[in-house]
DNA sequence: AACATAAATTTACAACGTAAATCAAATAAG
DNA sequence: CTTATTTGATTTACGTTGTAAATTTATGTT
């Protein structure tokens, strides 16, 4: 805190002005990573191409993100931070994010790409990405695994598993 | 650490005859935490079944150890603990999970279940899990996914999406 | 009994988040 | 143009935290 204030050129005590105290500034911070990251998802699945080549770039788009702003991403996933029930605007963006990836499984979908519950299946690809990156960022992941490797065969081998039937 | 100093009856500074720091006592903490989870997960293996039976009932103890030992689990994949290569009991404790994990798999393949590098099939299916765990825990999914049919469905695609062709 | 070694406690300090009191700057009322 | 009143920022101070250093207590050993 104090870093902070010295950083922003001010005391130590003006933060509290304007925040109620150290979790609602990060709660803040949170809701901007949140915003950046959402926007980052609706450029990448905004881009021309087919369906799948918009997955793809959506995908990679989660990554990058992830990879360029790791304190950010570490920060809007960090399961010590209270509950975002406590600040709408982090709640709100973050939803945001989610209705991003659940629009573009249900444009997928009435592409006749796949079937199955849009808002479902959008989880399911979350899910791979973060349990990969989670992993990855915090070396847990075997020696001998590339992280991109495993993320990519992870994301194939779902991939084909929703093709043959829907969840 | 004071409190904990307390809870053993001792002297708050008592504890660091036997420790560095805070972090190596938490680092202590993780690795034996890993002992059990490897533990649970060896056992898990062993029963008796086919091996796709087993595998499920790995994955439920996999499951059934992070939301009996929430606790445990967090820490144990805490992205702002110090990295475990500094602690090589930790180091070693991880990797004895990873192990069965891996052993697991091969013999899956080599009951001519599934195709492909066992240590990256067994890295795809803990990512699905972990993945959905800790979006599950952080309160990220949405509130229209119940964890359990989420965990489930990916699962299952994912099986599929091996059983066709190996990643 | 005297000494050496190990183990635990006491004391002390710097850093943290922040409550309370104080002070300064802007705006409104007379 | 004063004089209030509100707003904004600073200073001071307190309780907690992790832990370094000094001190005491317990445990062997000769």
């Amino acid at each position: 805190m104090r870093q902070l204030a010295q950083a922003l050129g001010v005391s130590p005590m003006t933060p509290y002005r304007y925040f109620a105290d150290k979790d609602a500034i990060l709660a803040a911070v949170r809701a901007a990573a949140f915003d950046r990251f959402a926007e980052a998802l609706e450029a990448a699945v905004a881009a021309p191409g087919d369906p799948v080549e918009r997955s793809r770039h959506a995908g990679d788009a989660y990554v990058a993100f992830a990879l360029r702003e790791p304190q950010a991403y570490r920060l809007m996933f960090d399961l010590n931070q209270p509950t975002e029930k406590d600040y709408p605007e982090l709640t709100a963006a973050a939803a945001r994010a989610r209705r991003t990836m659940t629009a573009h499984v249900e444009a997928m979908i009435q592409a006749g790409q796949i079937a199955g519950d849009p808002e479902l299946i959008g989880h399911m690809f979350w899910s791979v990405l973060h349990g990969v990156l989670m992993l990855q960022m915090s070396d847990k992941l075997s020696p001998n695994i590339d992280p991109d490797r495993l993320r990519a065969a992870t994301i194939g081998a779902l991939s084909r598993g929703l093709a043959v039937g829907p969840g």
